[in-house]
Order: C-alpha cells, then sequence, then structure tokens
DNA sequence: GCTATCACG
DNA sequence: GACGTACGTGATAGCC
C-alpha cells in the first residue's frame, strides 16, 4: 500500500521497549541452554499486545515498523565527545538478547529498522517527517521526552507505560511550550541523562519561561543584555555557546540517509511458520500457544530438554498456559482424597479460602481452593447457597454437590497442620485466621505476598492481581466480575459453584507459579535472612493479636460523642454569627470562600486544584487576627474526634467478642513497619489532652490491666550508631537528656542553663535529620526564617560531622543500587533517586529516612516474634503494636513480671544480628484503661 | 474516585 | 531563584 492521505505510521521505539521488557521480568533464561531471554519473552508479548491491542479504531496503524539503535557512535559524539558518555553499561545478561529482538520483530513480519551511526531517534524523526509530508498520520510509540519536539500535525506520542496519548496539548504540558520550541527549552534545561550541558541554573521552567518571553533560543542570546536577572544574563552571554552546542544535541535530524520508504513499512500478517518457529525457537510456551491460537494455527510443540549441565535453577518456567476451564471441582470424598494423596507426595501445596467477608473475624468460610503443580487446581465448594439472592426467596439452603464442611476440614487438618507439608498461600495470615477459627493451625507457611515484598518492597505493591500481572503476564478473573460492586454486591457464598471453581482455583494456581518463580529469587537477592527472620514467623503473632483484639467501651464513646456533638453545635452557631452566614463548617471550599472573599482576610492561597488552602497552618496565622479560622480549628479537632474515634470505633466492636480487632498489613508501608486498618488502632489521639481521652475507652478486661512498653527515642539511637555520632552515643550511654544535649552542643549553652524554648528547637531539629532535613522544611516547622533554620542544619552538621556523611553515603549508595538496607538487610527499593525535579528531593530524604525508620521497625519486630515464646505461661496476651510500642492485656498479678520479660526482651531484640553501640532503653507503663497505661 | 484535612509514630 | 520540600501511614467528609 503507497504511503499517503489516511494512513497511519506506527513507529515503536524498540530500545524503549527492550529496557522496559528487561526491568519488568526476572531473569528467565532457555530451558534447553540458558541462554536469557527475559527480556526477548517481555519484547515479543509487548509487540503482541500492542498490535492486538490497536488492530481496530481509529488509530489503527497502517504502517508499522520498530526502530532500533545502531552504533554507540552517531553524528552527536563527533559534535561533542561527553554525549551520553554516563550511560551506565548493558547488563550482562542483557547483550545477548539485543539481536534476538531484532530477529523477534522480523519474525513478526513488522519492518525493523536501524541505521549505522544514527539513533533511532533521527530516523523516527525522518520518517514522521516525511510521512507529514506525504498527509498521513504518525504515532510515535515511547516516552522520551526528546521525540516531542516532533508532536503536532499528525504526529501524536503513546506512552505504552501509561497507556496514555501525547499530542501538542501533551507536550505543552511538559515543556510549557509548543512542540516546535521544545529543542530551544532542551538547548537551555540540558539533560543530565544524555549529558547534554544546557544551561547552567537553569531547568525546564525558566527555559519555557524565557522562550515564550523572547519567542526563540536565537532571539533569546542576541538579546541576552536585555535580561533582568544578573546571574540570569551572565550565564546566557557566557554559555552561549554552550547552549548553542545543546540545541545541535537535541536537534533531532529529519535527513538521516534511509535505504527504504514508507512503502516499506506496510502492515503485514504474520507468516504463522516464521513465528511460531522463532517463538518455539525461544522455547515460549505460553506465548506461543497464545499466538497460534489467534492465528489459527496449531501451537508447536517444544520439547522439555534440560541436557546436563544446563544450570537447573535458572530454568525458564515450563508452565501451561493459566487456563480457568481446566480446574476441577471436588464434590465427593474420593476426590477429596486423591488431592490430599498428591498433596503428599508433593510436599507442598498452593492454598487459598474462599470466604463471606473481608473481616475475618466474621467470614465464613465458603470454599478452598488447592494447587500442587502450575495449571493443576482444584475448588472445594462447602458453604455455597442455593440460588441467587432473591427478594422474596432468600433461601439460606446449601447448594448441591458439596461436601459436608465438617467432613471436608476433618480430612483436610491433618494435611495443614502436617510439619513436612509445606503450605503456600498469597496473604496467609488471612487464611490462617479462617483455619484458626475451625481448630485449624496451619503450619508450616509461606506467603508469595511477602516474599514480594522482601524482594521488591518500594517498586511495586504486592496484591495478587499486581504481582501476576508483572510475574505471569496475566490478568486473574476480577472478583467483581462474580461478585458485582456497590450496594447489588453479592457474598462469595451467593456466586455459581462452576464460577467459584474458575476463580478460586485460578488464584491457588497462581499463588503456586508466583512462589516458584520468587522462592530462587530471595537466595539471589540475599533477602532470604529478611524473609525468614523478619516475615514469615511474624505470621502467625499478628493473627494471634488481631484474634486477641482489645475492649472497648461502648459507653465511654457513645458518652464523649454526645459532648463533642453538643460542643461542636455550640461552635457552629458562633461561627455562622461570625461569618454572617449559615454554610457548611466540613467544606474547605465554603470555607475559604468566607475567609478569603466574603471576609477579605488576607494570604488567600489557591492551590492546583483552585480552592483556597485551609490547612491548620493556614487556619492558625489566621487566628492571631480574628475568631472565626481560631473557632474553626476547635471546631474540626472536635469533628475528627467524633467521626473518626467516637463514632467509628463503636461500629468496630466485634457483637461476638466486645472487642476491636484490627488487621495489620505487614506489607504496607515500604520501610518495613507495620500498617493498622479496619480500624486503625495506630492513630488513637494522645497529643491532645482531648483527644488522650477516647483512649480512656481502650480497657482491660475484670481483674487485668493493660500494659504498654514503648522504646525510647529509637530512631534516634539508630541514627546515632549508624551515622556513628560520637557525641550522641556518650550522651545516650549516660542516659542524658537527649534534646537537651544537642541543644547544647549547638548553641554552646550549658546543660544548666538550658530552657525550654532552646531544647524545642534542638527536639525539632533532631527529627528533621531522621526525615532527610531541608531548610525549608524545618523552617516551616519551626515557624523561624528559612535563613535562620539553614544555620541551625549546617551548625548541626559541623557539630556532628558523622551526619553529612550519613546522608550523603545513603543518597550514593541508592543511587548506585536503586535501593537502602536497614541494619538487618531489608531492603527498600528507591527507584525514583535517579529521577528529576522535585521527585528528586523526595526520593532522597525518603533514602535516607528508610534505613533509620526501617532499622527500627526490624527491631520490635523481632521483638514481637520472641514475645510469645519468652510470655509463654504468664497470664498475658500481646494486643497492639504502634510502631515503637506494644501493649499487652495482664492477670493484675502478673503485671510486674510481664513488664520484666517484655522489656528485656525488647532491649535484646537487635542481638544477636546487630551489635548497636548504644543501648535500646524501654519505658513501661501500666493501668486500667490506654490512657493510664501510656 | 479524588482531594483536603488531620490523627499517629 | 530549577524544581518544591520535612519521613512513614489510614480514615473521613466533601465534591465532581
Amino acid at each position: 500500500m503507497s504511503f499517503g492521505k489516511g494512513c497511519h505510521l506506527h513507529l515503536i521505539d524498540g530500545s524503549a521497549f527492550i529496557f522496559r521488557a528487561y526491568h519488568a521480568l526476572p531473569p528467565l533464561t532457555r530451558k534447553s541452554d540458558g541462554l536469557p531471554i527475559g527480556a526477548v519473552a517481555g519484547f515479543c508479548n509487548m509487540l503482541q499486545r500492542y498490535i492486538d491491542g490497536n488492530s481496530t479504531g481509529n488509530d489503527a496503524p497502517t504502517h508499522i515498523a520498530v526502530i532500533f539503535d545502531k552504533g554507540s557512535h552517531t553524528f552527536r559524539n563527533d559534535l561533542y565527545d561527553q554525549y551520553k558518555a554516563n550511560r551506565d553499561e548493558m547488563p550482562e545478561d542483557l547483550r545477548p538478547q539485543i539481536p534476538l529482538t531484532r530477529r523477534a520483530t522480523e519474525a513478526f513480519n513488522i519492518a525493523c529498522k536501524e541505521i549505522e551511526g544514527f539513533e533511532a531517534d533521527d530516523i523516527i524523526a525522518t520518517l514522521s517527517c516525511q510521512a507529514r509530508e506525504a498527509g498521513g498520520r504518525v504515532t510515535i510509540v515511547s516516552s522520551d521526552k526528546d521525540l516531542m519536539q516532533l508532536v503536532g500535525d499528525g504526529v501524536e506520542m503513546f506512552d505504552a507505560m501509561k497507556n496514555r496519548r501525547i499530542d501538542v496539548e501533551g507536550v505543552e504540558e511538559k515543556f510549557g511550550v509548543m512542540p516546535d520550541k521544545v529543542v530551544d527549552v532542551q538547548a537551555l534545561a540540558g539533560d543530565s541523562v544524555d549529558n547534554v550541558p544546557g544551561a547552567p541554573g537553569i531547568g525546564i521552567k525558566t527555559a519555557a519561561l524565557l522562550i515564550n518571553e523572547y519567542g526563540s533560543l536565537e532571539d533569546l542570546l542576541d538579546r541576552a543584555e536585555e535580561i533582568k536577572q544578573p546571574k540570569r544574563r551572565e550565564t546566557l552571554i557566557e554559555k552561549r555557546e554552550q547552549i548553542e552546542l545543546s540545541k545541535k544535541l537535541v536537534q533531532l535530524d529529519c535527513d538521516t540517509p534511509l535505504d527504504f520508504t514508507l512503502d516499506d513499512l506496510d502492515l503485514r500478517d504474520p507468516d504463522p511458520d516464521t513465528l511460531l518457529g522463532f517463538l518455539a525457537e525461544m522455547e515460549f510456551r505460553t506465548l506461543s500457544k497464545r499466538i497460534a491460537e489467534t492465528l489459527g494455527a496449531e501451537a508447536p510443540v517444544i520439547p522439555d530438554t534440560n541436557p546436563a549441565g544446563a544450570d537447573p535453577v535458572e530454568e525458564a518456567p515450563d508452565w501451561p498456559a493459566i487456563d480457568p476451564e481446566k480446574y476441577e471441582r471436588v464434590s465427593d470424598m474420593k476426590a477429596l482424597e486423591a488431592w490430599i494423596e498428591r498433596i503428599k507426595a508433593r510436599g507442598y501445596v498452593a492454598v487459598d479460602t474462599e470466604t463471606t467477608s473481608l473481616n475475618e473475624m466474621q467470614a465464613l468460610l465458603v470454599g478452598i481452593s488447592l494447587s500442587v503443580e502450575p495449571g493443576q487446581a482444584c475448588y472445594i465448594p462447602l458453604g455455597h447457597r442455593d440460588g441467587a439472592t432473591d427478594d422474596l426467596f432468600n433461601t439460606d439452603a446449601l447448594a448441591d454437590g458439596q461436601l459436608p464442611m465438617e467432613e471436608a476440614l476433618k480430612a483436610l487438618k491433618p494435611v495443614l497442620e502436617d510439619d513436612a507439608i509445606l503450605k503456600i498461600g498469597q496473604n496467609m495470615k488471612y487464611d490462617a485466621k479462617i483455619f484458626a477459627r475451625h481448630d485449624i493451625e496451619v503450619t508450616p507457611i509461606d506467603d508469595t505476598m511477602l516474599m514480594s515484598y522482601a524482594l521488591n518492597s518500594g517498586i511495586h505493591g504486592h496484591g495478587m492481581d499486581t504481582l501476576s500481572e508483572r510475574y505471569l503476564s496475566h490478568t486473574p478473573i476480577p472478583i467483581k466480575e462474580l461478585l458485582g460492586t456497590g450496594k447489588s454486591a453479592i457474598t462469595f457464598d451467593r456466586v455459581p459453584i462452576d464460577d467459584a471453581v474458575k476463580y478460586a482455583a485460578e488464584d491457588a494456581d497462581i499463588t503456586l507459579r508466583l512462589w516458584m518463580s520468587f522462592k530462587p529469587q530471595l537466595h539471589q537477592e540475599k533477602v532470604t535472612t529478611v524473609y525468614e527472620t523478619l516475615e514469615r514467623p511474624l505470621v502467625p503473632v499478628l493473627a494471634r493479636m488481631e484474634r486477641n483484639g482489645i475492649k472497648v467501651d461502648r459507653e465511654t464513646l457513645s458518652h464523649m460523642s454526645g459532648k463533642f456533638a453538643q460542643k461542636m453545635a455550640e461552635l457552629e452557631e458562633a461561627i455562622h454569627e461570625l461569618a454572617g452566614r449559615k454554610f457548611n463548617v466540613g467544606s474547605p471550599k465554603q470555607l475559604g470562600e468566607i475567609l478569603f472573599d466574603e471576609m477579605g482576610l488576607e494570604g488567600g492561597k489557591k492551590g492546583k486544584t483552585g480552592a483556597y488552602a485551609t490547612g491548620a497552618d493556614v487556619l492558625e496565622d489566621l487566628a492571631t487576627e480574628h475568631d472565626l479560622p481560631a473557632r474553626v480549628l476547635d471546631w474540626r479537632a472536635l469533628s475528627k474526634l467524633k467521626s473518626t474515634y467516637t463514632d467509628a470505633l463503636q461500629d468496630h466492636i466485634d457483637p461476638d467478642t466486645g472487642r476491636v480487632h484490627t488487621s495489620y498489613v505487614q506489607t504496607g508501608a515500604s520501610t518495613g513497619r507495620l500498617a493498622s486498618t479496619d480500624p486503625n488502632l495506630q492513630n488513637i489521639p494522645v497529643r491532645s489532652e482531648e483527644g488522650r481521652r477516647i483512649r480512656e475507652a481502650f480497657v482491660a478486661e475484670k481483674g487485668n490491666r493493660l500494659v504498654s512498653l514503648d522504646y525510647s527515642q529509637i530512631e534516634l539511637r539508630i541514627l546515632a550508631h549508624v551515622a556513628d555520632l560520637p557525641a550522641m552515643k556518650q550522651a545516650f550511654r549516660e542516659g542524658q537528656d537527649i534534646h537537651a544535649m544537642t541543644a547544647s552542643e549547638m548553641f554552646d549553652v550549658p546543660m544548666d542553663e538550658m530552657t525550654p524554648d532552646i531544647r524545642r528547637q534542638a527536639k525539632a531539629i533532631n527529627f528533621g535529620v531522621i526525615y532527610g532535613i531541608s531548610g525549608f522544611g524545618l523552617a516551616r516547622n519551626l515557624r523561624i526564617p528559612r535563613k535562620d533554620a539553614q544555620g541551625f542544619i549546617d551548625r548541626y552538621f559541623e557539630r556532628f560531622p558523622g551526619i553529612k556523611a550519613y546522608m550523603d553515603d545513603t543518597v550514593g549508595f541508592a543511587k548506585e543500587h536503586g535501593f537502602v538496607q536497614t541494619l538487618f538487610g531489608r531492603k527498600i527499593h528507591t527507584p525514583e533517586i535517579t529521577a528529576k525535579g522535585p521527585r528528586a528531593g523526595f526520593a532522597k530524604r525518603a533514602a535516607i529516612n528508610a534505613p533509620i525508620q526501617g532499622t527500627a521497625a526490624d527491631v520490635i519486630r523481632r521483638a514481637m516474634i520472641r514475645m510469645p515464646e519468652a510470655i509463654e505461661g504468664q497470664p498475658a496476651k500481646m494486643l497492639l503494636q504502634v510502631h515503637d510500642e506494644l501493649i499487652f492485656e495482664v492477670s493484675e498479678d502478673g503485671v510486674d513480671k510481664l513488664i520484666d520479660t517484655a522489656r528485656e526482651v525488647m532491649e535484646a531484640a537487635a542481638s544477636p544480628a546487630v551489635k548497636i553501640d548504644v543501648p535500646l532503653v524501654v519505658d513501661a507503663g501500666k493501668g486500667d484503661n490506654w490512657a493510664e497505661a501510656h
């Protein structure tokens, strides 16, 4: 087909595809000989998906090509020898895969183009220009900002990562100028990734401002004398040559000599033999099956060869496709016995439970799925109800064809409790709690969610859907398809059994595959110890704590709610009076309009959404002059306490136990901290007097006491250790007031002359350091001029020289490795560390904070894991964890002993794995309720 | 479903 | 004066 009007050329940036594929997949190898082929597999998958996803519709291609770079030396290197000089070497196992991706492209019968000495970007530019001149449209599949200069007049980009088209507006959003001026902005801003120098001190924002003002880079440079800001003016005059060179480097070449024409890029169907032949050669079983299906051809038979010499650990997964139609329904004892035999023979089994609720305390067991081999899974329906939910005849009868639950569980119990059989689950804590309610203690266990967390914390989430998409390239059946959403949603016991089999067994199948993929990776990534000592053993401990729950007194809460409501009503009336009219005090939007439009107060700032900011800091500033914002602050404080705590907490009291059972999310925080949900019991108020009284509602059973033990200054102690701060370590060893010591050191005030205000400032700085301090942040926190804050920080660095070194080293480590580590070896990945712009600052501070927060999290995890054995036999139960605090419920005559034991476990928790140069100190409290105990 | 706000360590 | 900024979370209410 001759290219012309009505044609649509898609140009895929091949290198971008390869790198994305490489980083998204585990290091797969070809089974027969160990050749690395992960990137090729991902590349083929992405290519196939792109073609499939775009075969119809307005944007369907008539012409398509994948464009690659060729040769490392281009005309840009002649212009500037440092161009792209700081690029990292290509990973060893990726290099041999590059030619294979060319072959893959050809096998798909897609034009595969590269020209020696030219970057893919230039070829793409040339083709785009030609296509545009011929009157056709172009879609460039890439997210590379260097290509944005090409957008316009029928040329658009498609960011496959974000699944988003980028048109002229998209470019303008990114660069602040029209596409034809993008090179001018880039020439000024430079690019550290490609090593384009640009104008020092000028970023995209300023560059766009200048170009928009002066029209073009050339005019700007010619009229640089007119610029008011002296520094900027000098830079532009002095660095003119460097800026002009930068423009040449970023300007794409539309005249690349091509040895082919647009007509050569026409869309062609693949030849089934060639394509399937290639896929068979690569030994892509799943992919060749899928493609064979779409081509209507027979899938090639791929021999399962693994000759001696090939490394068995590096095997490419040789798995059948995930096919929900093939799962088995277990309806009688004979079938169940057969599965039990298979499990015993195998030694491990993936298990998943289906229930009526996400709340494990209330959930009723509906069915169990099992898998022992990829592709082989079953579902045992146990509690499915007959028929759909019908307004008139809502039958509660059990559906036919199900084993009696008691009988099935009796048969499964020995397997689930067998020390010789590993039970594999995704979020096993949930299933373990369900089984625990049927008097089955599931052990030993492995958990794919926790493995993913140990391997990839900070990179992605760890839910089954995420993991399946990412590591198995498979989208599981969405639960919504079975249950529906919103008010009309049904519970799992109402799902037709045939549908349930597909969904439930698929989950077990996926879990098993993930386990097989993650298990060897733990070792390769050196996080086996983290998984084995900090993740896996915590599961039963948390399950126990959640089942214990804490007693909450409804009367206390309800009484407080009433009081709060009364005060809020009074405040509301006063606020309306002051405002001159009624409005919803709880609406930030309406409040902003009242304050800044109607009352005309100063300091109204609109955020990015166009609404006025009315946060506490803003209202506090206004409160010095006016009554209304002060009242609103009071109202908000009460509203928060009432809605989030005194009201909502009552709804969480379990009707059976009279207690509140939170859920801990072990993979919730990237640093290793736990998260508490439904309800969150880690943010019960304590800082304000009124709020603290809510803790009075958390009580001990009659004859018992609540005991709270918390680590004193654990993060600062860890900082003193990791940053090697002799003065601070000494102070901790001597049991000194650490903030006062810091203040004395910094402000040259003797300890006996310390004032609360100086100490307060030092305290803020100490915390700031843990958070990756910045002058801006400290200034805002202390409400002092930024310059003063910076002065404090400089002085702090001077007096505690280890700090600066720690911060720099940590950021350097993160940049080099892509992660930071706790003292116990937990990895926290920091993918954003290479980002440019404001995100770089975030990433740096997070990287500085993570080892400190994470080490503290590891320490308390170790204490919690050891606690059950340490307190065994004592009349005590561990109930809650609040990051550096553990709360127990203890029989009143066992309180002192429990405190002794628990303190000892907590203070010694780091050893013997890690020797911390500073003692860990634990404070204890006791009382009838949490307010007293804390 | 997103944003603003605010509770905790 | 490049950018926007303390780190890590979860729940609620308002609003589109």
